[in-house]
DNA sequence: CGACGTGTTGAAGGAGCTCAATCTAAGTGG
DNA sequence: CCACTTAGATTGAGCTCCTTCAACACGTCG
């Protein structure tokens, strides 16, 4: 490990790195990138969609969210974002943004050039690699969810969301999938479920009720992960989370 | 133009082109590209959910669908494809497909080993450019397809997917907004829009009832574009098709 | 202390679902 | 050319999951 921790480009060395091997010179690359960090504060926007943005944003410590407001005034989260995440890849190469970018908490903030990105991509192959797997790994999040708001009953919904928050806290090193923090309103939930915020609050309550999870405030425990992961319609492959680029046949 | 449009990979150069601008050598190194042409006819499997495919394949005739089958048994058609649309450049990068690819009508498909879709991204970086531009905006549609399912009602949900279909089909020099074929049952378009059947028939026959589309089996007549778009709350930007990469500031 | 954001609960209503029947058009085989 | 089949579209009736509206509880913070 030639990264340092302190570095608020440390985790995304370590994010590329489980997408594709790279090599010392590779990790420097990403390391010496350019970057201006910045302290926001929860709700903040960090990117509004028709923004032309000259950087790519990456996710330092903290969490964020992305989101769409449609013409009747409703709000769908459509993905949610944790320490490591860039949070805005796309802007390296799409020139407007189609969505908004929102801090779920306090988060820090690394902003990256885009024509610095695009350079590291195209100059080293394995971090260009490591970064468009990042991208096609969105995408198939970003399928599940719309099967998940599109296909599943409310109670599916939402344990299926903490099913994958728990899992993604724990491959970033960031907690337990069993015991956690969801730093999210219930307005919050059933705007990424698509539901009502009275309904999130009764199918939690009937999670509780079902002695599947013990949530307390945000806090939310897990007592019996297989049947949440049951109940949730839940299988982590959609999240690639083992096979990497240059893992064996 | 040096690409001859009887070749099958022309209008991936097409497409590509409007991404990212290619000089004569990259668009001659994308026609270099080894594949294999295949026939299918409708409702074949292009690619299942958890193959490990070596190619990935563009669509060269006809049109297609992603799918998703959850626990319930209820399907998420996930995105329609069309002519020239890589249905699936992630198979290049990722090992496990994480969804299905379904034939709508008889299509030909031209499968490309993936380690030549790899060579030629990193080797030709404008190639490579719009390759990844295009899986961005394969995201970006995606996230607006999230949106369409989980936050708007039924009426809505429809006209969208009626207005991205003709503009897309337009804008792949397809046919006319206004006036084309939708070549989908009622059930599969249930299955888009994250509704049943019945209700997909009871809202299509409305939007004629209301003057704003005239159906005769699969053949739409958009009679007044602007209110189906308002009524879909459909706004193009999402498909970025303008702005591609070199686009002026 | 009062105000505000959030969570919790109840009651009533509705958008969309389910089930099931009927209709239509396009085969298909004799 | 016609009887038969079949996939899909259309329609009706009843039901349910989720929404809407509204009230109340609770903790935090100025």
């Amino acid at each position: 490990m030639s990264s340092n921790s302190q570095d608020p480009l440390a985790p995304l060395v370590r994010k590329l790195g489980l997408w594709s091997p790279l090599d010392s010179q590779d990790e420097e690359a990403v390391l010496a990138l350019p970057y201006t960090l910045r302290t926001l504060t929860a709700h903040s926007y960090i990117v509004r969609e028709g923004d032309n943005p000259e950087s790519s944003c990456l996710l330092v410590s903290g969490f964020a969210y992305r989101q769409k407001v449609v013409g009747n005034g409703g709000r769908q989260i459509l993905a949610l974002h944790m320490k490591g995440d860039i949070v805005d890849l796309q802007n390296s190469l799409l020139r407007t943004a189609d969505h908004n970018v929102q801090a779920l908490t306090k988060v820090e903030v690394a902003f990256i050039p885009r024509e610095a990105v695009k350079k590291l991509a195209f100059g080293r192959p394995s971090v260009g690699m490591a970064m468009w797997y990042d991208t096609l790994v969105d995408g198939s999040v970003q399928r599940e969810w719309t099967a998940n708001v599109g296909r599943r009953d409310a109670t599916t919904r939402m344990a299926h969301l903490l099913c994958e928050f728990g899992i993604r806290l724990e491959d970033a090193g960031l907690g337990d999938r069993c015991d956690y923090e969801l730093p999210m309103t219930q307005e919050q939930l059933a705007d990424a479920t698509g539901l009502t915020s009275v309904h999130v609050n009764r199918t939690l309550m009937a999670l509780d009720r079902d002695k599947i999870t013990d949530r307390n405030k945000r806090a939310v425990r897990v007592v019996d992960w297989n049947r949440l992961a049951e109940v949730g319609d839940f299988s982590s492959e959609y999240l690639h989370l083992q096979d990497e680029v240059a893992a064996p046949r």
